[in-house]
DNA sequence: GCCCATTGTCAACAACTGTTGACTTATCCA
DNA sequence: TGGATAAGTCAACAGTTGTTGACAATGGGC
């Protein structure tokens, strides 16, 4: 933690300070795994704080998971390239956690009984809608499934 | 729980019905999600025998893992026909548990910090070692960990 | 039929979890 | 400069978790 010893007090800073480190420890540890007291560690704040600005960690978690805005900009460029885009994304992108966060976030807790709601109706409404809608073929419902599920799959097996 | 008011005491008779019910639990819930209240309920004995019996909660989960097997006969059979096998198991197959049951427990727990070692070891040993061998091409090991990552991706996305 | 090792239960522990209320401290306006 | 309000800390809570030791009950061998 660099910075002044005594921050400064301004709720709006603070509470980015604690989604920021909400959305790091949540893309790599699972929501069990995730303590509110790591949170406020890492925000440098007290873990009460938690509660009284999201109301809970459920709601920290889907607050963390809603910031973090959609698949950014995969869809950009010419559709020949997109695989090739992803693969980038997923495989070779050596820093994680900027473009695909909100991915990260979702496959680390997809199989929490606590964050599986929250995380699948961000999938539908951050990934899965926009991918079908771009995509725009008949079945493109089921080719964004399987595109989906490889992707999930492979940034699952990559580490 | 049908049976007799009283269950006979057999202490493998026990100590299987705490592996399947073990093995039932893991394969639908994460590591966390899974109390060994639960699993010592299903079974219908007492929560401590539990740690009696295989030491710890990740003992247990180990054991469960190791009970469950390889990826059982997807290799049998001819090759032209192994991706319409492995798609009938993982997309089609209604009875799920039976013969990818280990391949569910592992992807539950997959993003479980106290259960993802033991997953890792199990995945590399019971799937992709044995997959990899199967396949036999100078390239195996990428393209076992690309289907590898599709099926667990596909068993995500599917619930 | 009795004894003793085996098998199972019960209660409790200690650690940890998210959350809340009371208290303290800083900041800003008059 | 004071005071009111916002911001943050602290301690404690109630609940849950995995684990353990003491106790009870069963069942097979003598």
């Amino acid at each position: 933690m660099v910075g002044p010893l005594v921050r400064q007090r301004n709720a709006a800073v603070t509470r980015d300070s604690i989604l920021e480190a909400a959305r790091q420890r949540f893309s790599r540890h699972s929501y069990e795994d995730v303590g509110v007291r790591d949170v406020a560690g890492d925000a440098g704040v007290d873990a009460s704080l938690i509660s009284r600005y999201f109301g809970s960690k459920e709601d920290l978690f889907a607050s963390a998971l809603d910031s973090c805005g959609g698949p950014s900009d995969m869809f950009d460029g010419p559709r020949e390239t997109f695989g090739r885009r992803v693969a980038d994304q997923i495989v070779y992108n050596p820093k994680r956690g900027e473009k695909l966060l909100g991915m990260q976030i979702m496959l680390r807790s997809v199989g929490s009984a606590r964050a599986s709601e929250i995380v699948q109706a961000s999938a539908c409404q951050n990934f899965f809608d926009p991918f079908i809608a771009w995509m725009g073929a008949p079945d493109a419902a089921v080719r964004v499934r399987i595109l989906g599920g490889l992707m999930m799959g492979l940034s699952v097996s990559r580490e």
